[in-house]
DNA sequence: ATCGTCATAATTTTT
DNA sequence: TTATGACGAT
């Protein structure tokens, strides 16, 4: 392979970072200017020209998604496999290592991993054993408390109560999690990178064995790094290895969940030698765009600095639209949705991007109205759903019978008899004994110490896990998963649901199945194909979208947008309250990352980019009145374009003249709105033609309605008198 | 055990 | 407004 393959599709800085030959390198890598292109080229750069092995390089991303493209973009520039390399998240790499050295890292060989539901059932269930007050306890602010504890690389141990009774509990609750947790031999997702970094700390020599391994580390989207991923990251470098750390202190947005914008802030302090690029050439925006991103984020103190630019066109104004409320906003997006793609864009081109979930559901009812197709991303993914559960849980059972979460989960499920008196009678034990559920049920089960229904009951469900483990003894994974989901009954049970549910949920269970002949078992790493399986299952809990039917509007909050892009965005909700969202308001900080958030959603948009906000929106029910963002207002005017200035005297958009004519809405009917008018109807008067109704007040007979006409303008009109007819 | 009712809370989310 | 969870009734 050529030199000039590496090199040749890089800008000037891009190859200036690429070839660097210090000892650490800073990529401050803007939205859209070839971040993954530098990491995967300076790969290659390294493994082609400057002959280091692949064994010797480590990658390490934040999602499964980033890890995946990576490798799979390496692989093609290369023309080869990268098997020897590792490449993954903080999490996977983390998870490797401890399943090499499961006893230097104190856990059982068969550990399993607990997923974020899994933990907050532990830790609910312990809430309840401690006889304490769940509503005074919430199950969420302990899981809370601990994982960012553990963000911190505190263990309960380490936490000082300072005579705070509230502090003094929650680390009590911290204690008994630490404790089920190794009792059953479970990690969850922040206990995978304390435990890693604990084993390097704790055993020099395994340390040694990867600080010489790895001469070359990179790390993708540094601003995301939470304190424990920096400590693992600095703690393998040593003072020998190369750093080539990539990211956009810019584009931090997940300071809520430990990660730490200072990270990015202080490496070129922590590392001595490091050199810093900048690249600020975007491919992606238009300049109007990018002008408007730069002035917004301007605003931002302690920056390490950086202006896009590009050297295409200025492109078209940012288009500013002030709907009246949040329903007409929808309305609003969804018609311009449908004039671009009745002309030459797709569905999928669009973006619908908001602050909060909740706002997702006014777009989707515009959206079904108009018979537009969408997705909605982030809901619940594959391997988080009910019913996969239930069957992954059967098979954490068979391979680890101190699993609680996962005995709690389907001891009696389907039905069979082992009521709440049983179960806590199960509970009580494994407290009392400091057993797990399983031991604890056995024990009740010889000691004869239950009702004989309920006995019969659960050593039924002792057998059943018995039998199930050792008829797949030797069986492959496939036939496994498929023999244990049928034989547990699941299938009956989720018969038994009403509608389409049932039936989905089955589907779900064959593609489990599919899934699990699908798996590539990676051999090399020390662990049954079973265990390695759950692993899978809980380290990558699949894809979200139920049916990604091919041509779909986007809809999505702000924090998923990040690393995609769309030719035409709509930024919505920009209102104070909503963006920046109240929580945020007050803390400079806090405030700085909701305009992060900002910056993250405008530079999202390839050609078009709409801001809309409503006058009127309805939070939890009531009615509030916010005021337009100052995000807006932080966008130089020049840039943007108006739709409706003012209220009183709306204008006539250009785009009207192109609106398809007459597809009925179906918007939901205003409570008191006069004889049936909506806001956003088409109207016609036999004066002033077709207009939209933009407003109303009063009821009955003195209802007045404010219709926008196409030719006259706005006016006020007496609905009795005025003889609109719908069009 | 399953359904209905009431209270409560309500940014953002990957691993 | 709505979704979720807890609790009580069939």
């Amino acid at each position: 392979m050529d030199v000039s393959e590496i090199l040749n599709p890089l800008n000037e800085a891009q190859r200036s970072a690429v070839t660097v030959d210090g000892q650490h390198a800073l990529i401050l890598a803007g939205a859209g200017s070839g971040k993954t292109r530098v990491l995967v080229h300076r790969i290659s750069w390294l493994i082609e020209v400057e002959k280091v092995s692949p064994y010797a390089v480590l990658a390490v991303t934040f999602t499964n998604k980033a890890s995946a493209e990576m490798r799979g973009r390496i692989e093609s520039l290369l023309g080869i496999p990268v098997g020897s390399m590792w490449v993954g998240t903080f999490h996977s790499l983390a998870h490797r290592l401890l399943r090499a050295h499961w006893q230097d890292a104190d856990l059982p060989q068969g550990f399993q991993i607990l997923d974020s539901q899994d933990q907050q059932r532990v830790i609910k269930r312990l809430i309840k054993a401690m006889d304490l007050d769940d509503s005074q306890w919430p199950a969420k602010q302990a899981q809370g408390f601990i994982n960012s504890r553990k963000d911190e690389g505190l263990r309960s141990a380490h936490i000082e109560d300072r005579g705070d009774p509230y502090l003094r509990q929650m680390i009590k609750i911290y204690q008994g999690y630490e404790e089920i947790c190794q009792r059953g031999g479970l990690i969850d997702f922040a206990e995978l990178l304390l435990r890693a970094l604990e084993l390097w700390r704790n055993k020099p020599d395994v340390l040694n064995h990867y600080r010489s391994r790895f001469s070359h580390i990179l790390v993708d989207e540094f601003q995301d790094t939470n304190s424990i991923q920096y400590a693992w990251v600095q703690l393998l470098a040593g003072d020998q290895n190369k750093l080539f750390v990539v990211g956009d202190d810019d584009q931090s947005i997940y300071g809520w969940r430990g990660a730490k914008i200072e990270n990015i802030q202080r490496f070129s302090k922590d590392f001595s030698g490091t050199q810093t690029f900048r690249l600020e050439q975007n491919y992606r925006s238009t300049g109007n765009i990018l002008k408007a991103a730069n002035a917004l984020i301007a605003n931002n103190t302690s920056r390490l600095g950086k202006e896009l630019w590009t050297d295409g066109n200025n492109g078209e104004p940012i288009q500013l639209y002030r709907a009246f409320n949040d329903f007409e906003e929808a309305r609003y997006v969804v018609e311009q949705i449908s004039i671009y793609t009745e002309l030459d864009m797709r569905r999928d081109d669009h973006a619908i991007l908001y602050r909060s979930n909740a706002q997702s559901r006014l777009f989707e009812e515009a959206l079904l109205a108009r018979g537009i197709s969408y997705r909605v991303y982030g809901g619940l993914r594959f391997y988080e759903r009910a019913e996969i559960k239930d069957a992954l849980a059967y098979l954490r059972l068979m391979s680890n019978r101190h699993d609680d979460p996962s005995f709690e989960r389907v001891v009696n499920l389907p039905t069979r008899g082992i009521g709440e008196r049983s179960l806590q009678a199960i509970r009580d034990h494994s407290r009392d004994y400091r057993v797990s559920l399983w031991d604890a049920a056995c024990t009740l089960c010889q000691q004869q110490l239950l009702a004989s229904r309920a006995m019969s009951a659960l050593s039924g469900f002792i057998s059943l896990i018995e039998k199930l483990a050792g008829d797949c003894d030797g069986l492959d994974l496939g036939d496994t998963v498929e023999l244990v989901i049928e034989h547990v009954g699941l299938i009956e049970h989720f018969k038994k649901d009403k509608g389409e549910r049932g039936q989905a949920r089955i589907e779900n269970l064959d593609e489990l199945g599919t899934a699990a002949r699908q798996f590539q078992y990676d051999e090399s790493i020390d662990m049954s194909q079973l265990d390695a399986f759950l692993s899978h299952a809980s380290l990558e809990s699949g894809e979200s979208g139920d049916s990604q039917s091919d041509d779909c509007v986007q809809l999505m909050t702000l924090h998923s947008a990040k690393g995609l892009e769309f030719p035409a965005v709509f930024l919505c909700g920009v209102e104070e309250g909503l963006f920046p969202h109240k929580m945020s308001i007050e803390e400079p900080g806090r405030l700085e990352e909701e305009r992060r958030l900002c910056y993250v959603g405008i530079t999202r948009a390839r050609q078009r980019l709409y801001i809309t906000h409503a006058e009127t929106r309805r939070i939890h029910g009531a009615e509030t009145f916010p005021a337009p963002s100052r995000f807006i207002n932080e966008i130089p005017e020049e840039l943007i374009k108006e739709i409706r200035p003012k209220q009183r005297a709306p204008q006539v958009s250009t785009l009207r003249h192109l609106r398809p004519q007459t597809a009925r809405r179906r918007s939901a009917p205003l409570d008191d709105a006069p004889l049936g008018l909506r806001l956003g109807q088409q109207v016609s008067h036999p004066k002033f033609g077709e207009g939209t109704v933009m407003s109303y007040e009063g009821q009955g007979k003195q209802a007045r309605v404010q219709v926008n006409f196409n030719a006259a303008g706005s006016k006020w009109l007496v609905a009795a008198y005025a003889n609109l007819q719908a069009v």
